[in-house]
DNA sequence: GGGCAAAGTGGGACCGCTCCCACATATTTC
DNA sequence: GAAATATGTGGGAGCGGTCCCACTTTGCCC
C-alpha cells in the first residue's frame, strides 16, 4: 500500500476511451459507456441492469446488448458506496490456539459456510484473529463498513471477540454459544445431547465405571459435553466424577487418558469429548497394556475421518459441522435481510464402531 | 439482498445527526463532521488522517483529536472507490474434490496466508469454487473489481480456475505450479527434491524393490513426486514402474497398496505422494500381513500431524505448507505493490520416523 | 525589505454507481 | 375528448472519500 500522498499525476484518472497503450487491463466500461453506446440515459441503464420496472422492452434490450458487448461487469465499490451494502460477511475465529483451526473442523464449517452463501450474491471474507492485533483489525474492518455481517466461531470465555461482537452495529452469527455473555443470534450442536447419547451407549453395553476426557473449561460445548455425560449418568445414580480436561489434541488426550488411569485403574469406559482425544486414549489405553473395546470401551465426538481409521475404529457422536456452517451463513443472510431468525441447534447422532460396540 | 427497485423511500438517505430513534447504528461519523470539528477543510483533515505532508502540526493534532472523540474509522468504500484500490485480495481453490480441501493441508496455506496478510492492510475474501456457477462468481468478482489481487491453489489440468486467472489483468499469484500453462508468479514446494530424498532414504536403508503411489496426474506436485522417485532409482539404475495412482485420500491409497501387493509380492518399499495415502498403505500391509516396517518400509509425504500418530509413526517429507501459504501472499503483496518478484520454489527434508527407519 | 521557493490551506472535481424527482408520453376512465 | 392515471425517461444530487490546483502564508536569502 503506497503513501497516497507519492501518487504520480494524473494518477486514478482515466483516458477518454480505451486507450491502446495503457499499462495494463483492457478498461473496463463504466455504466455511461453503456449507456452512451445503448443510446439511453445512465437511469434508464441502471434500471435496466437491475431489471426495475420503468423500462420499456427495446430500452432494456438496447441496454442488455450494449452491456454484453462492452462486457460491462458493474463496480462494486460504486455500487456499494450509493446503496450502503457491501456484499460481503466475514467469517471471525480467534486463532490463539491451534487445536480449534488446525483439526479438519473448521474446514468443514467453511465448507458450508461457502456453500450458503453461494446462493447469495455475498462474498465472504475471512479473519484469523490471534493476537491482540488481529482483534484490533477486525473492530476496524467491521467500523469501516466493509462487511454487511460477522460470523463468529466458537467464543472462549473472556474471548476478545466478545467485546468486538458487542461494539458492532452489524448482524452477528455466533457458532456455538458463548460461555458467559447472552447470545441473540447463534447456531450450535446439541453437544449436551450428543454427550449424552455417547455415555447411554456405554452404559447400556453393560459399562458402569465410566470416565471422561472434557474439553478446556472455558468453551461452551466443553461444559455442555459435560453435562450430557453426568446427565446419563445421573439417570443411573453413577457419580460423574472421573474427569479429566484436555485440550481437543490427540496428545492432550493421550496424557488424560494416562491420568485417568492412574486415578481409576478400574475404568471400564470412557468418553471423550473430540475424536482428536479419544485417538490419543486409544493410545494411551494401548500402551497401559488395556485391549479396547475388551477392557475399556471407547467414544469420542465428532466423528472426523480420523475416527474411521483408528484401530480400532472409533465409536463417535457426529454432529453436521457442514451443517452448522451453512446454517450460521442463512442465519446471517436472514438477519442483514431484515428478517429476525431463531438460533438454532442441531441435532447429533452415534456412529457405532469398534472401539465400542453395543450390547450384546 | 432486496431487490433495490423495492427500496423503501428515503432509503440510504442519512439524518443530519445522529438521530437518537434511528433502527440502530450511532451513525458513523464522516471525514466531514471531523473536519468541521476540527476546524479545518476536508482537506487537511484527509491529509491528516494519512499523515501526508503538509499539515501543521496544530492542526493535524486537531484532526487526531476529532477523529478519535468521534470515534472516526474511514469508509473504507469510499476510499476503495476513490483510490481504485480495494485493499482486500482473493484466495480461490478448486473445491470438486474433497481431497484438496479435507485435509489439514489447506487449513495450514490458510493460517500462513492469513498471517502474512496481517502484515499488510490486506483482507482476505475466500472462495470455495465448485461448480461452474463458483467459477463465475469468480470471474465476476475479479471483474468487478471489488480485490486487488488473486491467489490460485494447486490447479489441476484443464482446471477452470486457469482460463479465470488468464481473463484477469490482476496480479495473479500460483500455488503450486499448473501442469500444462506456463505461469508468471506461483510459490511451490521442491515436489520433485522431495520425492527424491524419500527414495533416496529407502534406498540407503538397503530396500531395493520400490513401489510409489503416486497422486493423480493431472497435478503438478503428482507428476514432480514421481519424477523425484524415478531419479533416485536412476542414479542406480533400476527401474520406476512400480506406480499405483490414488487420489491423495486414506481409502484410496489403502486400495492402491492392496493393487501394488497383488502386482508385485515382492516389493520391500513404498514411497506414498501423501501421508493421507502413506496412512492407508499401512492399513493395507497391515491387512495383508507384512510387517512395516520390516517387510515393507513405507514413506509418506506432507508431514501432517496423522504421521505421528500411525503405527508406526511415519517417516515422511517435511514441507512448509504455512510458508507456502505466507509467500504465496507476500508475493501478491509484492505485485500489488508494484515490485516483480520472481517465483520461490520451498525446500522440504525428511522426517525419519518408525515405518522407514535409516540403515543400521 | 523585496523576491522567491516552500509549506500550508481549502475549493471543488471526480471515482461509478443509485435513486429521487420533475417532466414527457402512453393509457385509462368518465 | 378532457382529465386522471400509469408508465417511461433523463437530469442531477448524493454516497464519502482522494487529490489536483489555485491561492495564501510563511521562511529564507542576498
Amino acid at each position: 500500500m503506497a503513501d497516497p500522498t507519492t501518487a504520480g499525476p494524473g494518477d486514478g484518472h482515466r483516458e477518454g476511451s480505451p486507450a491502446p497503450g495503457s499499462p495494463h487491463s483492457p478498461r473496463v466500461a463504466t455504466l455511461d459507456e453503456v449507456a452512451l453506446r445503448a443510446g439511453v440515459s445512465r437511469s434508464v441503464a441502471s434500471r435496466a441492469m437491475n431489471n426495475a420496472r420503468n423500462v420499456s422492452a427495446p430500452k432494456r434490450e438496447a441496454v442488455a446488448r450494449a452491456a454484453s458487448e462492452l462486457g460491462y461487469v458493474p463496480n462494486a465499490t460504486a455500487r456499494a458506496l450509493a446503496t450502503n451494502t457491501v456484499g460481503s460477511v466475514v467469517l471471525a475465529v480467534s486463532h490463539d490456539d491451534p487445536a480449534l483451526f488446525g483439526d479438519p473442523f473448521f474446514s468443514q464449517v467453511l465448507v458450508g459456510v461457502a456453500a450458503a452463501l453461494d446462493r447469495s450474491e455475498l462474498d465472504l471474507t475471512l479473519m484469523l484473529t490471534s493476537s491482540e492485533r488481529g482483534r484490533a483489525r477486525l473492530e476496524r474492518l467491521l467500523r469501516s463498513r466493509r462487511s454487511d455481517g460477522v460470523m463468529l466461531m466458537a467464543l472462549r470465555k473472556d474471548d476478545p471477540l466478545n467485546r468486538v461482537a458487542a461494539a458492532t452495529d452489524l448482524p452477528v452469527v455466533l457458532g456455538g454459544r458463548p460461555l458467559d455473555a447472552e447470545a441473540r443470534w447463534y447456531v450450535d450442536v446439541d453437544n449436551r445431547g450428543g454427550a449424552r447419547l455417547a455415555a447411554e451407549h456405554l452404559l447400556r453395553s453393560g459399562r458402569r465405571r465410566l470416565a471422561t476426557i472434557a474439553g478446556p473449561d472455558d468453551l461452551h460445548a466443553s461444559v455442555a459435553r459435560l453435562q450430557g455425560f453426568a446427565d446419563a449418568l445421573a439417570v443411573e445414580r453413577l457419580p460423574a466424577d472421573w474427569v479429566e480436561h484436555a485440550d481437543f489434541t490427540y496428545e492432550g488426550g493421550a496424557r488424560a487418558m494416562t491420568r485417568l488411569l492412574a486415578a481409576h485403574p478400574d475404568l471400564d469406559g470412557v468418553f471423550a469429548a473430540s475424536d482428536n482425544m479419544a485417538s490419543g486414549a486409544l493410545r494411551a489405553l494401548k500402551a497401559a497394556g488395556r485391549r479396547v473395546p475388551e477392557d475399556v470401551a471407547v467414544v469420542g465426538y465428532d466423528d472426523l475421518e480420523i475416527a474411521r481409521h483408528t484401530e480400532p475404529a472409533l465409536t463417535t457422536v457426529s454432529q453436521p459441522i457442514r451443517g452448522l456452517g451453512q446454517e450460521m451463513a442463512t442465519m446471517l443472510v436472514r438477519l442483514i435481510d431484515g428478517d429476525t431468525p431463531t438460533p438454532i441447534i442441531l441435532p447429533t447422532r452415534l456412529v457405532v464402531r469398534g472401539s465400542a460396540p453395543g450390547p450384546t
